[in-house]
RNA sequence: GGGCCGUUAACUCAGGCGGUAGAGUAUCUGCCUUUUAAGCAGAGAGUCGCUGGUUCGAGUCCAGCACGGCCCA
């Protein structure tokens, strides 16, 4: 049924040699009217009907719709009825329309009112009627392009048409190029079609879409009315990008691991629980890759990484999304202090190439990503920066004193090393805004990591802190299974006095340790948190296209 | 989980001590063939988040609930 031919082709005249030709045609036929209508199909109300098949649902709940919804549904109908094709898919753009603008920016002089032919396509954002002309702005995916018609170019019944078309509907165009007055190049058009009908006016086009609630909940409003919010997830995109590519560039392979878990391991943190209906068993969604991204180590992947979902099942904050996505890498033969080289290479670079300078703003402070960076011992941290007396630090009921008095709640049962990280989180870390390696913590938090060989009760990890957030968490690997089984021993005994979070226990994880691990260091990178880093953004929303929100109703 | 704040037209927001609901944008009608948040004249548009209470009378006062934001845990 649909043309494919030349008729079909005069709107997008992809060969330059067919301009001419294409011209002509459009001039004989400047609007290209539709097959006669076709009856509606069944089900479907006709004008002036009582139910109309559209959606009513306004604010979460079925409501009559509103005058304005109303004209909309009326023109929408009026449409269809005289036969106007609401949502052809026929037509082809034959630039971009930022191709467009670097083309005239490259060379004006090919282009004028008697020159080449240009057929683009986007949705209409603003438009300014005047009695027999109107001047409307198209956008696409690459920028917007002021278009100007007039009846006396378009004819008379398109230029009707024309009048019954809405902001927010997508249109195609084709005609040269020209200067307006103002110098702005303008698409005088030789002819338009209607691509798509909107059955629903966009926000306002100068306060655009500020309430957090509704932009979160329509995105796609908030990305369509916002400038600010495309780029935030144009600079996310490039950032993963690079970080892709600087991995690939040295030698790590990108890999995929289960995100469904019989036994959810390599962090602490309550999973959700899911069910697999034909197996008839419960499993669990990854909280993190960790285990298994070493078993390929295991398997002889030498360097592999994961960019990809983990899940958690926490509460909701603008720091914490219950999904958020995680860069774990591992590569043998390296350690901890290796990872934080390479650490301070990557955040450097990816900082430079997506924002341009290694110094970013970060709320109203200026963040220095050039290495290196501060490096510091935990304990010294907590002496030096949060105020601790070093005399305290061995002494846990003289620490849960110093914590009680402090604001800082910590249960009876936890462990020194617990209580140690809870003060760290409390009175340290909000003041680490330059990117500082937090070094040398206690074992019995890091039931994954290789124990320091000069103090066996303290690991070769490090964390990353940048901005007051913890960015990143690196080791150098635990590839002793003795030394791992009897890890995992005390995390069931710490479960058993009440921390649920505690590390389950791992059979299969201990048996391909046992086949051997060759010594490797490894580091999970938030990136939502870094995207966070690197746009600017106070809350992780700012950062995630579909923040998780609760239904409304 | 706790505290504070918010929810009024499609969008952004006003609504003093309780008395028939307001503006700008958008929409509709008329005029306007180089506008830039176009302009001029006119018109229409609301379950004031939900439920209950107080009151002759509630957008406004009270209670509960829902959703969201910020802060704390």
């Amino acid at each position: 049924m649909r043309s494919r031919g030349a008729p079909g082709r005069r709107w997008a005249p992809r060969d330059p040699r067919g301009e001419e030709a294409g011209r002509a045609a459009a001039r004989r036929s400047r609007i290209r009217m539709a097959r006669p209508a076709e009856p509606p199909p069944q089900g479907i109300a006709s004008a002036g009907s009582a139910s109309f098949p559209f959606s009513c649902c306004q604010r979460g709940r079925m409501e009559a719709p509103s005058e304005v919804l109303s004209k909309r549904r009326e023109k929408w109908l009026a449409l269809r009825e005289r036969g106007i094709p609401l949502y052809p898919n026929d037509f082809r753009p034959s630039h971009a329309i930022g191709e467009l603008h670097e083309r005239v920016r490259t060379d004006p002089g090919s282009v004028s009112e008697d020159g080449p032919r240009f057929a683009v396509a986007g949705r209409m954002m603003a438009v300014n009627h005047f009695g027999k002309a109107a001047f409307l702005r198209l956008r696409d995916r690459s920028g917007q392009l002021q278009v100007y018609l007039k009846r006396d170019r378009v004819g008379e019944e398109a230029f009707a048409l024309f009048k019954q078309l809405d902001i927010g509907d997508f249109l195609g165009a084709s005609g040269p190029l020209f200067r307006t007055k103002t110098g702005e190049w303008t698409l005088l058009a030789d002819s338009f079609r209607l691509l798509a009908k909107s059955l629903r006016p966009l926000p306002e086009k100068f306060h655009g879409l500020k309430d957090p609630e509704k932009r979160y909940r329509r995105r796609y409003l908030d990305l369509l009315m916002n400038p600010g919010v495309r780029e935030i997830f144009l600079r996310r995109s490039a950032m993963i990008q690079e970080i892709r590519r600087f991995f690939l560039e040295r030698g790590f392979l990108e890999v995929e691991t289960p995100m469904m878990q019989p036994l959810p391991g390599g962090a602490e943190a309550t999973p959700f629980r899911t069910h697999h209906q034909a197996l008839g068993m419960d499993l669990y969604l990854r909280i993190a890759p960790e285990l298994y991204l070493k078993r390929l180590v295991v398997g002889g992947l030498e360097r592999v990484f994961e960019i990809n979902r983990n899940f958690r099942n926490e509460g909701v904050s603008t720091q914490h999304n219950p999904e958020f996505t995680m860069l774990e890498f591992y590569q043998a033969y390296a350690t901890y202090t290796d990872l934080m080289a390479l650490t301070e290479e990557l955040l450097a670079e990816v900082a430079a190439r997506v924002t341009g300078a290694t110094a970013i703003p970060c709320q109203g402070e200026t963040i220095e990503l050039a290495p290196p960076w501060r490096r510091i011992a935990l304990y010294d941290a907590l002496v030096e920066i949060g105020g601790v007396d070093r005399a305290l630090l061995g002494d846990r009921e003289g620490l849960l004193a110093f914590a009680a008095s402090r604001g800082v709640t910590v249960t009876k049962q936890q462990r020194l090393g617990k209580v140690i990280t809870k003060l760290f989180d409390a009175l340290v870390q909000p003041k680490l805004i330059q990117p500082t390696y937090v070094i040398g913590y206690p074992a019995e938090v890091s039931p994954l990591s290789r124990r320091s060989d000069e103090s066996p009760e303290l690991t070769e990890r490090f964390e990353l802190f940048i901005g007051g957030r913890e960015i990143a968490n690196g080791f150098s690997e635990l590839n002793d299974p003795l030394d791992q089984r009897e890890r995992f021993e005390q995390q069931a005994r710490d479960r058993e006095a009440g921390e649920a979070e505690a590390h389950p226990m791992d059979e299969e994880y201990l048996e391909a340790l046992e086949y051997g691990m060759p010594p490797t260091a490894g580091e999970g990178i938030g990136i939502d948190r870094l995207a966070m880093l690197l746009t600017d953004s106070a809350s992780i929303r700012e950062v995630i296209l579909f923040p998780h929100l609760k239904p409304r109703d």
